[in-house]
DNA sequence: CTGAAAGCGCTTACAG
DNA sequence: CTGAAAGCGCTTACAG
């Protein structure tokens, strides 16, 4: 059967030789600025191929030099639901950023189907299509990630893995910025009987926010007047935490939620139940990756710099592929504390 | 210099034959399920492969079949800006999961730098890294589209074009969308003096919005307390777009913007003029990737099914490369109404 | 019926 | 110095 594709024009680097009258692998060379081939040569080589239309076939290169010259963007399903879209965005601007700049492409990997024998991102891997992979995931017990990186493979993660010291990663400190936020509500807002609403408790992130919370709460003498509500990250959970915490009738004049989709969530519900955000209750989030500066109060919060830790992932990850670095390493980026209206600050701007 | 990888095993065909005592013919067979390969042998090779972990190298694969085993979703830096970080989740989602389907991967091309001889997804393309693409932009200028479609490329394009006959593409009804929206307005909160803020006159979105809206007030009789006024699809034009009506000083009772994005910075701009939303004016948005939900009211807009969009655009994508298809053809998908808080319905649950 | 060569497109180590 | 073979990993058309 005659595939579409016969339709169009394959050119190849032995059409690009027959014109100029050369061997495949004398062009070859010459495209590559090969010092054995002269200049006239080069020139003719180079018009030639410009003429035609020449591109090197993907597959032949990688086949033969053994690299892909591509890098996966590994999303786990699970992290796709912890996680919202524009976070994944600012992650893909990132790769795809650092990628380009190393003439690689980028491929997208979400397994839709969490467990199908080997993961869909193993095989990606597997069958060399990318030279190495990001993986956003941060499932603590994902052991998936845990094999990748004992692979061999070259693997940097976004988030903080702790438990994975054989790993290069690249995070934030989520224990000082919700120390941050913490102390805003209680320094700057005068709050003194507050809420967190954790993320969830398998991921690093969830972990290192509580403790945050908790450390604060502690240093300040007021941690009696504390409490701990458990959640997942996603706005339902928010709600419901608000809605459970409404319910004990216990008071509260701060929470501090684990990120903004949790703490749009309750604030809804604190609207609901006529509780006036931020002057009977201040409320802050995590994260600013759109959705906290469009609520109505804008949501306090720390601004996570998601894309720039995807191309700093990816340069080392460039840089394990080449060779040019062995992990493990683990660096930390700075974040920006982003005061609006949900705390009791003016809005910004 | 040695590389990382060659710390990785690397399993090919070859080792799993010579386990079983065979050829790497009679074992690429056998993996195939070749008739001709006793079953006895087969189960042989498939125990073999499964010990030794091979996976199939995408490289040799796609030389030997001229087939990439992946397709590319390109997304020209143009509408990346006109478009919003949901709307590309939806896409990659809906690419994604009928790419699975078809064991295939995705690439994702964003060119970041616009001009720079070949067209970055121009290379994807031509270096047979992906078989085939689908394509988000809608500029109607953007002549690479339509390039890339005439290459003979199988190539799917998101949105509607009327101007490229020879494509395949998936949409919407753009215009018959906004005639349900404008007739909201008049006809179920009796609004009479409308505006309309259009998106970029050069995508064919932004057009066929802006004809919905015009077509609408035309048969209700309203033309002449009607206004147009030039938006760019971005939150800041909206803001400005409303500035500017408000200074002419006319009476405005209703707005129809061309996209959400546009409805909530004008939404901004009417609070912050003391103009209550709904009470003094309805407004509607268009899309419904997200922000409409949270904004404070919520804004009634027409929901875009962008994921169905993508994974549709995909199966045709691959009905061509396969072969099993011949273009051209263009499909509509329906959308759906969602009335919200900000053109004065209740709010949705 | 079955063994093994040929060839996809590339690049580089080798032979002359 | 330069020509051209070898081989990356696969699959199938061909020879026996």
């Amino acid at each position: 059967m005659p595939k579409t594709r016969d339709a169009r024009s394959t050119v190849t680097l032995k059409d690009v030789a027959e014109r100029v009258g050369i061997t495949s692998s004398a062009a070859s060379m010459a495209l590559a600025d090969h010092a054995r081939i002269s200049s006239k040569t080069k020139a003719a080589v180079r018009q030639a191929a410009q003429e035609l239309g020449y591109v090197p076939s993907s597959a032949g290169r990688a086949l033969r030099n053994q690299r892909a010259g591509a890098v996966a963007l590994i999303v786990p399903n699970t992290s796709q639901h912890v996680f919202g879209h524009s976070y994944f965005m600012h992650v893909l601007t990132g790769v795809s950023d650092a990628a380009n700049a190393h003439d690689s492409q980028v491929i997208v990997s979400t397994n839709s189907d969490a467990e199908n024998g080997v993961a869909a991102y193993e095989r990606v891997v597997r069958s060399r299509s990318a030279d190495g992979a990001i993986v956003t995931s941060s499932a603590v017990d994902d052991f998936h990630v845990e094999e990748l990186v004992a692979s061999g493979l070259p693997v940097v993660l976004i988030g903080n893995f702790p438990y994975l010291p054989g790993s290069v990663s690249i995070g934030i400190d989520d224990v000082a910025a919700t120390r941050t936020l913490t102390e805003h509500l209680i320094d700057v807002h005068g709050r003194r009987r507050l809420v967190h609403v954790t993320g969830p408790l398998d991921h690093q992130t969830g972990l290192d926010r509580r403790e945050g919370f908790l450390e604060t709460v502690r240093a300040r003498g007021i941690e009696a007047d504390s409490q701990i509500v458990h959640g997942e990250f996603n706005e339902e959970s928010g709600r419901a935490a608000v809605a459970a915490v409404l319910a004990e009738g216990r008071e509260v004049d701060g929470i501090v939620f684990a990120n903004d989709d949790m703490a749009f969530g309750g604030l809804q519900e604190l609207k609901r139940a006529g509780r006036r955000v931020p002057e009977d209750i201040s409320i802050v989030g995590f994260d600013d990756f759109g959705l906290a500066r469009v609520t109505t109060p804008g949501i306090t919060t720390i601004a996570v710099p998601a894309e720039e830790m995807a191309r700093r992932a990816t340069e080392r990850l460039f840089d394990l592929v080449d060779g040019r670095f062995e992990g493990p390493a683990h660096e930390q980026l700075g974040v920006t504390f982003v005061a609006r209206r949900s705390c009791g600050c003016p809005d910004a701007a």
